[in-house]
DNA sequence: TGCAATGATTGCGCTCATGCAACTGTTATG
DNA sequence: CATAACAGTTGCATGAGCGCAATCATTGCA
């Protein structure tokens, strides 16, 4: 129970089951939002207000194609693309009720499919698990970005 | 502390550090695969040789895009496509070494990552943590499918 | 004021994933 | 043995994502 590399795998376990509740989540919206566009809302959610190139530098991607992402989103009605008054070269990127309504939903669907599985710990447990996990977040670093990160490089 | 809502937040936060290590490995062989291929080549390892209705189903794609998908992974000396001598209408589905070496880094990758994050909590820690994520796995009950559960879902 | 720098868009071409329908080959059944 | 059932493949079409190069619009600077 010592030996670190027990201790990891109970680790990659327990991603396995957190990874199955993601992937559902992100399965139920999957035919509003691609995976990319999902990235694209989840980043706006998390940071607020932002320009073209700070979604293609998120992303890793070349601006046209955030041009482009971007482009079908507004469409969709998900997200609000206007000019940045002080400076129009910039746009500024937010979420339409719509997109906020679509995020909220695969967060609360995440977060409850968290609780279903809790539900059937027992309390000492889900204290322990919450505490524990509290300890392994702050050791890997307050969230270098933040929400985002949930879908950070899965593209394509 | 008690509050099971605050709880379930503290998982989400551990997710949300799981999904960027999980995303990082997948991203480190996103030149070499696509993510449906990479779902591929984790279902045969975690299944062992499957034929292509098998991958289909569970990919939740059609045939004739799974035939595809194995198509590129043959090419590229991943995926070892033959006949079952028993019944030749079915595929037999198996990894090749190289195909087993892109699985085995992305998951090798996934294990070094979370061990750095461990070595920064202290041994007490790792051993709670590890105690805690055994009985949330357990609560989640025993893994439905197995380790493609790191992807499912997340196509496109 | 004219030119350079900067952010965003558009045109072009490519790969991958996807579904449907038609077809081929293999096995089982009457 | 002929036909039906079944696994897989192929043709066809669509749409998303991606990068690069060229272009447009706006702003800053000399």
């Amino acid at each position: 129970m010592d030996d670190p590399g027990r201790q990891a795998d109970a680790v990659m376990r327990a991603a396995r089951v957190l990874m199955g509740v993601v992937a559902r989540s992100v399965a139920e919206v999957e035919d509003q939002v691609s995976l990319p566009q999902l990235r694209v809302l989840v980043l706006v959610a998390d940071r607020g207000s932002m320009n073209l190139g700070q979604v293609a530098e998120a992303l890793g991607v070349h601006p046209s194609n955030a041009t482009r992402t971007v482009e079908r989103l507004v469409v969709a009605g998900l997200l609000r693309r206007t000019e940045d008054p002080s400076d129009r070269r910039y746009l500024a990127l937010e979420l339409t009720d719509a997109g906020h309504d679509v995020v909220q939903g695969v967060m609360g669907h995440r977060r409850e499919a968290i609780a279903a599985i809790m539900s059937s710990m027992t309390s000492a447990q889900r204290r322990a698990l919450a505490r524990a996990l509290e300890s392994f977040a702050a050791a890997a670093g307050d969230p270098p970005h933040g929400e985002e990160a949930f879908l950070l490089g899965l593209s394509h």
